[in-house]
RNA sequence: CGGGGCGUAGCGCAGCCUGGUAGCGCGCCUGCCUUGGGCGCAGGAGGUCUGGAGUUCAAAUCUCCACGCCCCGACCA
């Protein structure tokens, strides 16, 4: 019974996600270091999490199509700092049907050169753009350190890619996707973002800029939620990506990429969860309802089942995900355990009281214990459902955002920084160096997150060196 | 790649020091009993002890060599 318990959070954070990964069956471990498998749990998530964002790509005119798993390895080197960043962590394929190969192949790190060189055939015209393109897929990132969602060597994604006549319209498109991937963090996964800019030293391998959101786990980490990058001419000059203008005269699209991956099931895990297991937000919970009928006799259980029965179906109309928990010979006790160790958001109990009583209970998985369970009545069990859901929603985000601030210090000297990336956010003036970046690093492991898009305005003194700095910056210990 | 830990039943572990019939808990199967917060009882199935080599009458146990995984750092969605 003691080993039924996970370890608690604050004995030991990386401890409880894992298990909390295994034993919720979102994931496993497959047979090659650092690979996962997504078990039918886990991807009933990411299939609402690619929902929500899918239907967002679409309402701002993009289309999904799919390109190639394997790519010429000349295609890496052709962008120069692209090749520097990726190179080490490639896998290379050799050998194909039994011989060795001419030129190696490479599997897709990230798919910038393989598009770019479709685009590169498929613009001509300034009629041609923008290119408004998505895929959704899995790239291979040899990671010398994995982590189940967080880091595996292949991970699923997005990554969307875009082509336009004009810098600041690949700017307005950089940024629109930041802000439809804030619109989804806070308004699907509950979880408050800083959309920002990464420094010269964090940004993407061949980017001009690079936005990143950044979100605080529930360890006072941060982990990088998604990124959208504004690539400038870099790939277009690489791959000569190029159209006639209105003039006739011949010039280089500008491009950009965006894309987020399963690693946000690891961060909905360790935003929400809690000791008793995982807290999913009812808009992606994959069951935002679980049924748990409680009877002792047949003649009992005709009768709560058959009730059961038709509330799975109202709810079900209403368009609620129901589970209706018939597991046999398991006790109650043991599937409330078992149903808020996988988050589902809500919990409806129906014993024969309940049924005589035409009510239900409905226990809130946001509220441990008596506090979240109420008597609903039976008529208009859909509404009220629905009600909770969407106050559990707002109550998640909440709370969420208060346990950020209240971890998140306003550094003024390096002092206050040191001592606030110990346990969460230091938000601080940074005069814009790599050296300042590079020896907060060195010294205290807090990296730059970002530099918020909102900032206060003004200027002040750089938390390192001193000198005049106009904007702030998060800094933090990250995934 | 540096540091640490661990490979024994599906999972978690003991046994190893001091070599001699491979064990415990959970899970699983069958039956009974139970079911409103992780039920109970009885019976049962399940193992080339990560791999290889060596020492020995005898190796999970001692020696050497591989391999794998996890955790902590550097790198990263």
């Amino acid at each position: 019974m003691a080993d039924m318990k996970l370890p608690t959070r604050s004995e030991d954070f990386s401890e409880w996600y894992n298990q909390l990964v295994l034993r919720a069956e979102l994931a496993d471990y497959a047979p090659v270091r650092g690979c996962m498998i997504v078990r039918p749990y886990g991807w009933a998530l990411w299939e609402n999490i690619t929902a929500a964002l899918d239907q967002r790509f679409k309402a701002t005119g993009h289309v999904n199509a799919a390109f190639p798993l394997l790519i010429p390895r000349n295609f890496i080197e052709k962008e120069k700092s692209h090749v520097a960043g990726f190179s080490p962590e490639l896998a290379v394929v050799t050998h194909g049907g039994g011989e060795e190969l001419e030129e190696p192949l490479v599997i897709r790190p990230t798919s910038e050169t393989i598009i770019g060189h479709a685009y590169a055939k498929w613009i001509q015209s300034y009629r041609d753009l923008p290119v408004l393109i998505n895929q959704w897929n899995s790239v291979v990132r040899w990671e010398l350190r994995t982590k189940l969602f967080l880091r595996t060597l292949e991970f699923f994604w997005q990554e969307g890619h875009t082509a336009h006549a004009t810098s600041e319209e690949a700017e307005a498109e950089t940024r629109r996707m930041v802000d439809v991937y804030t619109d989804f963090a806070r308004n699907e996964a509950a979880i408050p973002v800083i959309p920002g800019r990464k420094s010269d030293a964090e940004k993407f391998a061949g980017a001009d800029i690079t936005y990143s959101l950044e979100a605080m786990m529930g360890d006072g980490k941060a982990l990088q939620f998604c990124t959208s990058h504004n690539l400038g001419q870099n790939f277009a000059k690489a791959f000569e990506i190029r159209y006639l203008d209105k003039n006739g005269t011949l010039q280089f699209c500008w491009t950009t990429s965006w894309g987020l991956s399963t690693r946000v099931v690891g961060a909905i895990i360790m935003v929400h969860g809690d000791d008793q297991g995982l807290i999913f937000p009812p808009r992606l919970a994959p069951y935002q309802l679980a049924i748990v009928p409680i009877f002792k006799s047949d003649g009992e259980k005709a009768t709560v089942m058959e009730n059961a029965r038709r509330l799975q179906r109202e709810l079900a109309d209403a368009g609620v995900r129901v589970k209706m928990d018939e597991r046999e010979g398991i006790s109650p006790g043991f599937k409330f355990n078992d149903w808020e160790m996988r988050g589902v958001p809500l919990r409806l109990e129906l014993g024969p009281k309940d049924v005589a009583k035409q009510s239900v209970v409905l226990a809130r998985r946001d509220r441990p214990g008596k506090e979240g369970k109420s008597f609903v009545a039976q008529q208009g069990i859909a509404a009220a459902v629905k009600q909770q859901l969407d106050e559990i929603q707002q109550a998640l985000f909440d709370r969420a955002l208060a346990f950020r601030n209240s971890r998140t210090v306003d550094a003024a000297d390096y002092e206050d920084l040191k001592k606030a990336v110990e346990s969460g956010f230091a938000n601080s003036w940074w005069c814009g160096s790599g050296d300042c970046e590079a020896k907060i690093k060195e010294e205290t492991k807090g990296t730059m997150r970002c530099i918020p898009l909102e900032q206060p305005g003004g200027s002040g003194k750089c938390v390192y060196c001193g000198k005049q700095a106009s904007e702030r910056a998060i800094f933090a210990k990250a995934y």
